[in-house]
DNA sequence: AATGTGACATACC
DNA sequence: TGGTATGCCACAT
C-alpha cells in the first residue's frame, strides 16, 4: 500500500535477483542481464548494481558476472580481488589469466533460461 | 542544478 | 582491424 515507489532499488533488485539465480558453475555477461531487465543497452547499470551489491544484506554472486570477453573485469572490486577467481574455480569454472576458458560453454543467459 | 564517472556493449570509420 | 564515439541510467561530487 501507500505505493512505495522505490524504483531505484527496483532496478538494482532486478539485477541482484537475476544474479542470485545464476546456477553454480555458470556465468553470464552484463548485456544479457541488462536485456533481461528490459534495457539491453544499460549494461553499465548492471555493473553499478554490482557495485551496490556490497550494500546488500545478502551476498550476491557477482563473481558469476563477467564482461562479454569472459574477462573478470570486476575482480578488482572484490575483496580481495583474487577472491573472484577462487570462487569461480571453486564452482568448477576454469579461469585462465583472469578470464574464463569455456566462457561460451558456461555462459548462462537469463533471457533464455528464465523466460522459457 | 549540472557535470562527470562507471564491474559494458554496440556501431561506425 | 582496432580505436573512437555514443547509448544507457544511476550515483558522486
Amino acid at each position: 500500500m501507500t505505493s512505495i515507489p522505490d524504483k531505484n532499488q527496483d532496478f538494482f533488485s532486478h539485477v541482484f535477483n537475476i544474479v542470485r539465480l545464476i546456477p553454480e558453475g555458470r556465468i553470464t555477461n552484463y548485456g544479457s542481464i541488462a536485456k533481461a531487465l528490459g534495457s539491453a543497452k544499460s549494461s553499465r547499470m548492471v555493473g553499478w548494481a554490482m557495485n551496490a551489491s556490497h550494500s546488500q544484506k545478502e551476498p550476491v554472486p557477482a563473481h558469476r558476472v563477467v564482461n562479454r570477453n569472459g574477462l573478470l573485469t570486476g575482480k578488482a572490486h572484490f575483496n580481495p580481488p583474487s577472491r573472484m577467481q577462487e570462487l569461480l574455480e571453486k564452482e568448477g569454472i576454469e579461469v585462465k589469466e583472469d578470464k574464463i576458458t569455456s566462457f561460451k560453454e558456461l555462459f548462462w543467459d537469463p533471457n533464455t533460461e528464465l523466460k522459457l
